[in-house]
DNA sequence: TGTCAGCATTGACGTGGATCAAAAAGGCCG
DNA sequence: CGGCCTTTTTGATCCACGTCAATGCTGACA
């Protein structure tokens, strides 16, 4: 496994960044966005390459730029979970801790926003709505927590890939600021073992489930990575949480 | 399923509450506290009594003063999975949403301490104690969640029952304030089903595993309820998550 | 152009936990 | 004490998913 390689790329103003509204500092007025935007610097990571380590020191604290990272615990004789997928303004960190609860992982290129633990903690004083923000986002990831709970706990392995696809597709909508098409085409950023870790199945029964929904017509497959849903509707039924009967989705 | 019945027990002052300094207001001083107490209420709910349906308006947040209340997600064709178990000290209900999330249901008889929505949403405006608190209480459950995703994805029935026992256990122990002891007695607070519900498994399973546990010496059983645990250590090492090799518990 | 290293797919087979179905063991209340 | 209802245990069987083992595919690199 490779480890970190330490890139300061040229700053960015706050003001044209790409999570700036969505980020823990989407809250932020100039005045605030200025106080922070002294106190950041940036990190990239390439694909594959650990960005913390569980147990580790970690005395940073950042947001996801551009990229995806995942959040992973390990039992030591091997067996693994993903418990969180990190997207473009997601936070990393938690202050008022010290160490990492979980192993950091980039798997595709990864830019992040980084502050020192310290000094975010001091910031966040001063400004409330950044701890209000921060507040809001971790309920957002408690409930999506929750909801993975109710995935690895209760849901066939189909319905398990067909969630994470949606999911996917979902995101993919939302980056490209595209309403809710019944059609949708995208790239699988992750592995099959890598969906495997998070949907708490074996690579194989990915492999072959994805195969079963391309046989089944679900979703078409280009190449390996790339899948095409052409009914999004169908799609949300083999996800099985059939609680949005009526919304477009 | 019977539902909510309204006691106004008599006002209790917030300085002898016995979860005054584990609540969302433990780092409340004496004015922010008075403000407090004069907006609370409490309510009491019977074991089996539903305190919030999924979905349904929920005009209140309230912590947990005594007994035990759980948190389920269901999917349409009835599969169950306990996504939180709320311990006296625990929050329920999220500021600046107006619907449950979760069914909420109290399995042993349950006391809340009450506010109206909007109303603890201008007292956290003007009380940062209370945001930054909740804050911490909101991250400490999104690592029990993510925690329990890993029980959840990779841990045998063997394991997940352990891993529970020992939750329960140490939960316990802290209760009554008593250190880490190696042997252990306590009283299950949820049925088999609810073990079930919380484990992802059957209620079946959840019979088996208890009664395997028992053959092998690792807990005896009073009638049916009550665990004793002559050997902790040997539980810990039973639950799987071998993270802690040198600590007490 | 061939070789090599990661992915990814597919097949054969075994098993842990679900499902279906009784029995047993407690409460609770007359 | 005896009947009734809920919870728990136990048994027999099944099947979804894991395991083990090949085989195929793709892209990097000499």
């Amino acid at each position: 496994m490779r480890f970190q390689t330490f890139h300061h790329n040229g700053r960015q103003a706050c003001g044209d960044c790409p999570i700036r509204h969505r980020a823990v500092c989407s809250r932020c007025d100039d005045d605030e966005l200025a106080l922070l935007d002294q106190a950041k610097f940036y990190r990239s990571f390439e694909a594959g390459q650990t960005i913390a380590l569980s147990g580790e020191r970690m005395d940073f604290v950042a947001s996801v730029v551009s990229g995806i990272a995942t959040l992973t615990q390990t039992l030591e004789d091997g067996r693994r979970q993903m418990v969180g997928l990190l997207l473009p303004s997601d936070f990393v960190g938690r202050p008022g801790r010290d160490r990492a609860a979980y192993d950091v992982t980039a798997t595709t290129d990864v830019v992040m926003c980084c502050f020192r633990k310290a000094r975010f903690e001091t910031i966040m004083q001063d400004t409330p709505r950044i701890g209000q923000r921060l507040l809001e986002m971790t309920l957002d990831e408690l409930d999506a927590a929750r909801e993975w709970m109710l995935l690895l706990g209760r849901k066939t392995a189909r319905e398990k890939i067909a969630s994470l696809l949606v999911i996917l597709a979902r995101r993919d909508a939302a980056l490209r600021a595209q309403g809710a098409a019944t059609r949708a085409s995208f790239d699988l950023p992750l592995t099959r073992e890598a969906m495997a870790d998070y949907l708490g199945l074996t690579l194989e029964t990915v492999s072959r489930q994805i195969s079963a929904l391309k046989r089944d017509g679900v979703i078409g497959l280009v190449g390996t990575r790339r899948v095409d849903v052409p009914d999004m509707r169908r799609l949300i039924d083999e996800a099985g949480d059939d609680s949005d009967g009526g919304m477009p989705f």
